[in-house]
DNA sequence: TAACTTAATGACCGACAAGTCATTAAGTTA
DNA sequence: TAACTTAATGACTTGTCGGTCATTAAGTTA
């Protein structure tokens, strides 16, 4: 027999946008086992359960932040490879810089973070964002491989091995920003960290003509 | 009043250990929050008021985890960084060889992972890593970042970045590998992976003479 | 303005886990 | 072997949180 306060204002439209911002907000705060639905309808302003009038359950609101922030991201990096033209590295830097800006540089930085931590325990939103953006993104960066092994750009490498090798140290980039960066006094500067990055790779991928190789 | 099934053997010196060896098991395999302490103690054949016997609670149980596996791997590295001679990607390589040895091939390697994905719900425990383990490993590599920039063998870079830079790939081997590594019907090769980062580093570290830089 | 539809609420349920402590019995001492 | 010390047990307390649903009232229709 609950009576209690009143409903505030009947607003359809506006809360599923309102509830996945709160929801990305604070999965990226505190991880997606330790984060409380009733918070995040708190902080979008709603009751807990009207959460549950929007969103089938946890997963359900989960699947549709990825689905609402970083998928449309992955579908513009494949056509902006799709309309690419010229040298491949140009198309790495390209691809990184849209992923910078459009995840990067918001709020969205802290999912792969998240991904990596509750991958074990939710296998299920793990193989989600796999299929969804992982496999998408190296996909991605293995065409630029390819093609730039095939023209003579790139000396020729391990493909699969190598995606890992240019991807880690962005993927690691946004992974210390969200868990070990607290404990540092200095916070290190990530404009110069993917500079050093960008340089050690075009001069690692380029394909040696003279040196000797062991 | 409990009376209940009878108490195991009395054997007093082996339950620390025993304890710690479960207790990497299941942080590694679970994570911190969700291991179930009477888990732990079940692994190590004791009900779990045993463990408590030996354990003031969980944040203790895990710092004793690091205490005996992590700390006197880092303290074995310093030792050989004390006594090298010769030249600094020497030292980078034999760091690497004993970190790999004595954590990347046990179940130790489990524990960055773990790190980073409780970092933010577990600050003390963050900070503690932190302090024991991550400052003192990357204090080994600027060691030999700056004597090898001193001696010419490496060009000049900014030090601290460069830290996070030669040990970002490491570290994201061993969280890929048990996080996302189950969704990936391939798994990669860490041998070949490491042998790529360190050709990479080879070449990327060393002063370049007569190139043009931009 | 009466009747109706549905957005919104929050008390409640069930499951789960950290940590406590009264109780038991294994092993030791006199 | 009686008295004693302490290793070991697990029921219980306390608190948390995902998900449900009976109830309320905002807004709409006739």
């Amino acid at each position: 027999m609950p009576v209690l306060s009143p409903p505030r204002k009947r607003r359809k439209e506006a809360r599923p946008s309102e509830l996945l911002k709160a929801a990305l907000d604070l999965f990226v705060e505190k991880g997606f086992a330790s984060t409380r639905l009733e918070d995040v309808a708190a902080r979008a302003g709603v009751s807990k359960g009207t959460l549950y009038l929007y969103f089938e359950n946890k997963d359900a609101l989960f699947k549709a932040v990825i689905q609402e922030g970083i998928i449309p991201v992955i579908a513009e990096n494949e056509a902006i490879a799709a309309r690419h033209t010229g040298c491949s590295f140009d198309l790495l830097e390209r691809l990184l810089e849209n992923w910078w800006s459009k995840i990067g540089q918001t709020a969205y930085a802290g999912i792969p973070k998240l991904i990596v931590a509750e991958a074990r325990n939710f296998p299920e939103l793990a193989s989600f964002y796999y299929e969804n953006v992982i496999s998408r993104g190296r996909a991605l960066v293995g065409t630029a491989l390819r093609c730039g092994m095939a023209s003579g750009e790139f000396r020729s490498m391990d493909v699969e091995t190598t995606i890992d090798v240019v991807i880690a140290p962005i993927l690691m980039l946004l992974i210390w920003r969200f868990s070990m960066a607290c404990c540092q006094n200095v916070e290190s500067d990530p404009q110069c960290y993917l500079r050093i990055h960008v340089d050690l790779l075009r001069q690692g991928l380029r394909r040696i003509d003279r040196e000797s190789r062991v």
